[in-house]
DNA sequence: TAGGTAGTGGTGAAAAGTGGGGAAGATTAA
DNA sequence: TTAATCTTCCCCACTTTTCACCACTACCTA
């Protein structure tokens, strides 16, 4: 299970250090794509089997999810960790997700996230402001 | 099951000495997390399995959802104890609670929250006077 | 009063994060 | 085809953080 937040930094070269809790569950493969709200998501190769599955048997009729499966799929790649558990992140997913020094790994269950540190900030500052309410909302789902 | 209301300092690391009662259950392993109301959860290890499933369950096409599972399974950390019984909380979360030096660790059946004494004491003068009416409220939900 | 237990603080060794140099391979130009 | 340049990957080294251990003090109990 993945969870928790780390501050890494990526150097020159683009490469980001993995914390070591994660890098058991990534040294079999790992792909990162496209995540929502302006960040990526980070799979094992295991998991991203399961959910690439998903999205490619999602009804290709609707235009809303030729766009989510376009995000997701075409936006993927696949990366492994070199000897440091590092990873090299490809440019486009870079510039998608606006990384540029500073970048924060947040751990959700069941992929990894990876955020610019500013964008991490700016988004918890929204979010944590509305828990209370948020949580209110939610408790009609049984939580 | 943990009751009881315990006041501990918070040394220049980080780390908070876990009240003796509750150690055993704890040494299986633990977690902390964003709590509601500015404080933290901490979950004994096999608690915390049965929560994080129910928000990594929740469905990840609404906003709301995500921003909640960030709030509390990005925040989560495993946290072990020393073998004088202490755990480091993470600085994230520390900020978050507003933790100081001292803090307020309070036992609510199926977790204990983590307070900043100041904000703890700030609590429960608001709650204690509205105690009546909250009582009240309550009885609709069949307490 | 003595012994034990709980809480608190500090020190040192080990591990994790970070940055840079160099070799091997790929790509492009001559 | 060869040479030159660029990229990618691996390895080494430094710095910082983390964790385990040790020691001290206060309080409670017998």
């Amino acid at each position: 299970m993945f969870i928790g937040e780390y501050r890494h930094s990526i150097d020159q070269k683009g490469r980001l250090a993995v914390p070591v809790k994660f890098r058991k569950a990534l040294e079999v493969g790992a792909v990162v794509t496209r995540g929502l709200d302006g960040c990526l998501y980070l799979y094992s190769s295991n998991e991203w089997q399961k959910v690439a599955e998903k999205f490619a048997k999602l009804p290709m009729s609707q235009s809303n999810s030729r766009a989510f499966a376009r995000l997701m799929l075409a936006g993927a790649m696949d990366v492994d960790l070199d000897k440091q558990g590092r990873l090299v992140l490809p440019d486009y997913l870079r510039t998608y997700a606006g990384l540029a020094k500073n970048a924060v790994i947040a751990g959700l269950y069941d992929h990894l996230e990876l955020w610019d540190e500013a964008a991490w900030v700016a988004y918890k500052k929204r979010t944590e402001k509305d828990s209370g309410e948020i949580a209110e909302q939610l408790g009609a789902l049984g939580v």
